[in-house]
Formats: C-alpha cells, sequence, structure tokens
RNA sequence: GGCCCCAUCGUCUAGAGGCCUAGGACACGGCCCUUUCAAGGCCGCGACACGGGUUCGAAUCCCGUUGGGGUCACCA
C-alpha cells in the first residue's frame, strides 16, 4: 500500500510562515502598570502589577511603567521611591528606562482638552463642591440617581464667571447612549446603558488631568495593547472608551480581573484594614478596662482631640509614627496585624517568588493541579483565559505554607542566604546583621521548618549578642529551672561539669555527652535539655539545642550557664 | 438604593454536557516522629447556593430566586 506523501513546496511554507509572523510582530503585546505613589504598594497592585508583567514576558512583548501622581495633596516623592523599591523586590523589570510621570506631562493633556474644548466634546463646569455636594443630596432625598449633565448656561454668564476668574473644571460632553465593549476576562459585551453616562471630569480644577483622562491619553501614547485591572475599574472602562471615540484612539484589549478581599470582613482587601483592626481593639480594651480616651491619650502620648477622632471616624487613619504608639498601648503585635503591604511581606521574611506565586494563583490558575510555580513557570503557564472571573479571599495561611515549604526546599542554597540578608536589610535593629554568610547558613539550616525569616531572626538573636545581655525570661526560668525544688537548677549545674569534659566541641560530642549524662541519671533527656536552652537562650524556645551549643562554642555556653545559675 | 459583576469543600481552585461516587492545595481533626518551638510522615473530615427548564444525560447550557462583591468624587 502506497503511502501518500506529501511534499511541502518551501515557497508555500515561507509565505505561511510570514502570514504567521507578520501580524504577530505588528500586535506586540504591551502591558503596562500605573500606581499613583501614595505609599507603599499593596498586594492588589502587586498582582494587578503582576499579571500585567506576566503576560508581557509570556509573549515576549513589553511591560511599561507610568506613574500617576496626579493628585498632589497624595502624591510623594517618597512613596515613588517605595513604590519602585517594592516593584524591583518582586522582581517586576519595566522596559521604559525613562519613567512617565503624569505630572510632568501637563502641556501634553492640555492640547489634548483645548482640541476637545474646541470640537465642543468638552467644556468648563463652574459649581463649586459645595454646589455639586447639595446638587447630590437633592437628588438623593428626591430618590433619584444624580448624574451631572451639561448646564445650560448663557454666553452672559460664562463671561461673568469668566471675568471673575471663578475656578472651573474640564468636563467630557459623554454622547449619551449605550456604551458596549469586550473584557477578555468576563465575556462580550459588558458596559452601561445611556441612563448611566455623565459628563465626568477630565481636568480639575488645580489644572492636573484626571485618572480618566491621563489614562486614556497615556495609554494611546505608550502604546498599550493590554490593560489588565481590578473589577472595580470595570465601569470607568465605559468612560475611557468613549473618550477613545472622541479622540479618534484605538480601543486596548481590557481584562479584569477578580477583587481581592479581605478573609474577615469579606470586603474588598484595603491600606485601611490595618487600622480598622487597631481601632477594632482599641475600642474592646476601653470597654473591657473601663478606660477613655483621656486615658488611652495619656498612655500613647497622643492628642485627644487626634484619638477621640480617629476612634470615632472610620475614614480618619492613624500615620505611621502614631500607629505604634496605640498597638503597644491596646496590645497588639505587628504579627497580628494582617500584611497588606508588599513591604510588610518582605518584612516579615516571605520570598518574592513565593508572594508571586501565591498572588498569581487569586483569581488565576494554569488548570489541573498545578500550584507551585517558579517564576519561570509562571512567565511560561500565563495565560488570559486562565483567569476566573469571581473575587478571591487573600489566605494567609496558604501563603504561609508555601513559603515554608519553599524555604524548608532552599534552605542550603545561596538563595536563601541572599533572601536573608534582604530580611535583615530591612529589619535594622537585628544583631543578625553583623552576622556572617557562615553564620547565617548555619542560623538558616538550624531552624530547618520555619516558616518566614523572622522565625530563625527571633530565635537565633541570642545567639549574636553578648553574653551579659541575655535576658531571662520569668516564666522560662520558674518552669525549668525553679519548679519540683530545683531540680532543672540541679541536672544544669551537673551537666555543666560533664560539657566541660567534651573534646572536641561540636554538635555530635556534646550530644553524646549529654545523653550519657541523662542515661547515667537515669532522666530523660528534656529535663538537662531544657534548662541549658533556658541558660543559653533566656527562654524555652530556641533551635536543636545540639546545634546551638556547637555555635556558641564551649566557653560562651559555660559562660551563660554560670551567669543563668547565679541569677536564680 | 440605582447600575454592574460574580456563585464548586472553611479558603484558593480543577472542571468547556457523559471521563465526577466531583480532583488538588491550604486550613482543620486523629495517629506517628520528637530535647523546646517547628518541620515532616500516614490517615481522615469536607463543596457543585436554591428553584425551574433544555437534554437520553447538567457542576457544566438557559431563566428566575437568594446570597456576596464592585461602583456611584475635582481619589486613582
Amino acid at each position: 500500500m502506497a503511502e501518500h506523501k506529501r511534499i511541502v513546496h518551501p515557497l508555500l511554507l515561507f509565505t505561511l510562515y510570514a502570514l504567521l509572523l507578520l501580524p504577530m510582530s505588528s500586535t506586540t503585546i504591551v502591558t503596562r502598570f500605573a500606581p499613583s505613589p501614595t505609599g507603599y504598594l499593596h498586594v492588589g497592585g502587586a498582582r494587578t502589577a503582576l499579571f500585567n508583567w506576566l503576560l508581557a514576558r509570556h509573549t515576549g512583548g513589553k511591560f511599561l511603567l507610568r506613574i500617576e501622581d496626579t493628585d498632589l495633596a497624595r502624591s510623594t516623592e517618597e512613596a515613588t521611591r517605595q513604590l519602585l523599591e517594592d516593584l524591583r523586590w518582586l522582581g517586576f523589570h519595566w522596559d521604559n528606562a525613562e519613567l512617565v510621570f503624569q505630572s510632568k506631562r501637563l502641556p501634553i493633556y492640555n492640547a489634548v482638552i483645548d482640541n476637545l474644548i474646541s470640537r465642543g466634546l468638552a467644556y468648563k463646569a463652574y459649581e463649586t463642591n459645595e454646589e455639586l455636594t447639595a446638587q447630590r443630596s437633592q437628588a438623593e432625598r428626591a430618590k433619584r440617581q444624580y448624574r451631572y449633565r451639561r448646564p445650560a448656561l448663557t454666553d452672559e454668564q460664562i463671561r461673568q464667571y469668566e471675568s471673575e476668574g471663578r475656578p472651573h473644571v474640564v468636563r467630557f460632553a459623554m454622547a449619551v447612549h449605550e456604551y458596549r465593549f469586550d473584557d477578555a476576562v468576563l465575556g462580550p459585551n459588558q458596559g452601561f446603558a445611556a441612563g448611566e453616562v455623565q459628563d465626568f471630569v477630565i481636568r480639575k480644577s488645580d489644572g492636573m488631568p484626571t485618572y480618566h483622562f491621563g489614562v486614556v491619553v497615556d495609554d494611546e501614547e505608550m502604546g498599550i495593547t493590554h490593560v489588565l485591572r481590578g473589577q472595580e475599574h470595570l465601569l470607568n472602562t465605559c468612560n475611557h472608551i468613549a473618550l477613545q471615540e472622541a479622540l479618534g484612539y484605538p480601543r486596548p484589549i481590557y481584562a479584569h480581573l477578580p477583587v481581592i478581599l479581605n478573609p474577615e470582613t469579606g470586603e474588598k482587601l484595603s491600606k485601611r484594614d490595618r487600622d480598622q483592626k487597631i481601632r477594632k481593639r482599641a475600642g474592646e480594651v476601653m470597654r473591657n478596662t473601663k478606660k477613655s480616651p483621656a486615658d488611652l491619650a495619656a498612655i500613647t502620648g497622643l492628642p485627644l482631640d487626634r484619638l477621640t477622632e480617629w476612634l470615632a471616624n472610620d475614614k480618619k487613619q492613624l500615620d505611621l509614627s502614631e500607629q505604634p504608639k496605640v498597638m503597644k498601648a491596646v496590645g497588639l503585635r505587628e504579627a497580628d496585624l494582617p500584611e497588606i503591604m508588599v513591604h510588610d511581606f518582605r518584612k516579615n521574611g516571605y520570598l518574592p517568588e513565593v508572594l508571586n506565586n501565591f498572588l498569581a494563583l487569586l483569581g488565576w490558575s494554569p488548570g489541573g493541579d498545578r500550584e507551585r510555580m517558579s517564576m519561570e513557570e509562571l512567565v511560561s503557564l500565563f495565560s488570559l483565559d486562565g483567569i476566573g472571573k469571581a473575587n478571591a479571599k487573600f489566605n494567609r495561611d496558604k501563603l504561609l505554607a508555601f513559603n515554608t515549604e519553599a524555604c524548608a526546599a532552599g534552605s542550603t542554597n545561596a538563595r536563601m542566604v541572599e533572601a536573608m540578608r534582604d530580611f535583615l536589610s530591612v529589619n535594622p535593629d537585628s544583631p543578625l546583621r553583623e552576622a556572617s554568610d557562615h553564620d547565617i547558613e548555619q542560623v538558616l539550616q538550624m531552624n530547618h521548618g520555619f516558616h518566614i525569616l523572622r522565625e530563625p531572626d527571633d530565635k537565633s538573636r541570642f545567639l549574636f549578642i553578648p553574653d551579659k545581655q541575655v535576658e531571662y525570661q520569668t516564666d522560662a526560668l520558674d518552669k525549668v529551672l525553679r519548679k519540683n525544688e530545683s531540680q532543672g537548677a540541679k541536672a544544669l549545674r551537673e551537666v555543666r561539669a560533664a560539657l566541660e569534659q567534651v573534646e572536641p566541641w561540636n554538635a555530635g560530642q556534646v550530644e553524646q555527652a549529654i545523653k550519657a549524662f541523662c542515661d547515667q541519671r537515669q532522666i530523660g533527656l528534656g529535663k538537662v535539655a531544657q534548662p541549658i536552652r533556658v541558660a543559653v537562650s533566656g527562654s524555652a524556645v530556641s533551635p536543636p539545642i545540639f546545634e546551638t551549643l556547637e555555635f556558641l562554642g564551649r566557653a560562651r555556653t559555660i559562660a551563660r550557664i554560670d551567669r543563668c545559675l547565679s541569677s536564680l
């Protein structure tokens, strides 16, 4: 039976190849992340950045960064610096060498706005904030939906307002009809009806463009092809496509990501959640201890009016210097607060690649059972169709488990030392900063099984402080050394002599000696190990004792035992 | 409240009409290991929101109900 062999003509092959490539090269995917610099990056923003970055890297496209600093009151240079640092930490490298700052692009926006005004597609509006609020509440009282539509001003009125030099905004005269667009995640035909249309502000009275306007103009200029952002922007998209149509811009592909929810409240995860938690706790403490705001003010040293205002108003937030004072007063530790900022995760010792892995799973899945992925794997597996529609609660337990696993898997290599160094760079109070790479490697090994880098740090600080500075915890002394007529102290005194004989001093020999000691006395290892632990570390919890003693060395071990015994 | 989006274990999810007695991960419970705290091993518990259709057959398609979320700024 003759096999039907087909010869493909090389020219045909070339043509097919070219056909395939041409449209590809002319539609290189360009994504962007466009945060506003008002503080550290939070996980919601990080997830948005991640998805945009992944799409660009997966397709060999570009990922651009733009700073939306049009809110003069809230944007700061410090925040921009923090934002960039967080993005670098996460490993999202952007492809525009020159960062785009919206605040530096006013002439460009104004030229476009002038053009719109001259075409009758935008106009100056002179209402004050108070007038607008009044109009809104009037509508609310009448149970009517408020929609701003162009007021009919006479030429006379306009002349008068202008001669008075009245402040004004510029609004976009949005054509009243239905707006529809296709969403790569939510499907076709998203949008709103004509009844929802209103003339939104495109230039504020301080001369800055609004978000809606800046986004549209800049996305066009930067050649953005795909906009991935949170679902809270879904309806904003109608404003954006209206503007694009008026300006003759092409429409990018939109993909709206599920919202990340606070597992406790079920609402959108917000920077304010930490503050809320402190306020809630403060309220409880005051009720339980019958303390007044004045008492709290006295304890924290904060002004009473400031404190009462904060207590009463959910919208008010403590600033970074006030927060720790109130936390201390109401017995909250940093670890009790939910991490929300990327910086918090860094400071607590999560690995950036793990945070990314976890964040990627919030609203996206590669399909099947696949969960643990390196950055490289995320890049190669990422695709728009893996993005889900349903909102996701931010569950820290799973992140913690991922981090534990990743640290355990990599705890012997240079990556973990590097990670620990990075952790220490944002935790300047740790004595481990003075440790050598070799010491750090040992600390990490001794603490194998830790969840976050904060744990080996916490549990190993005693190794890096002078013997004199070891602080003995009273409850540990009581429970381990003083209880039962000082059995523990007695064992400690006796094992001290045995330890002096150990030669050479290493974990194996120390173990042998201590175990021999236990056998001889017919007591359990715990009866001896715990007293030693308390003596050298000050607490009942430490890394495994034999390794700990090897690390400390004989002299320091004996010195700490002596000091502990004499303090009883 | 208007408009919009969504709906599988407690949580994150797999699932594209028969591969589903619904899979995985985390959490949780039990046992084991153990010098503390952990980590680890083994086993277990646990979901298609509800009601109607369509179909030989529905977690999967359609409609409704309920529930949750988002959004209604001169913030982004």
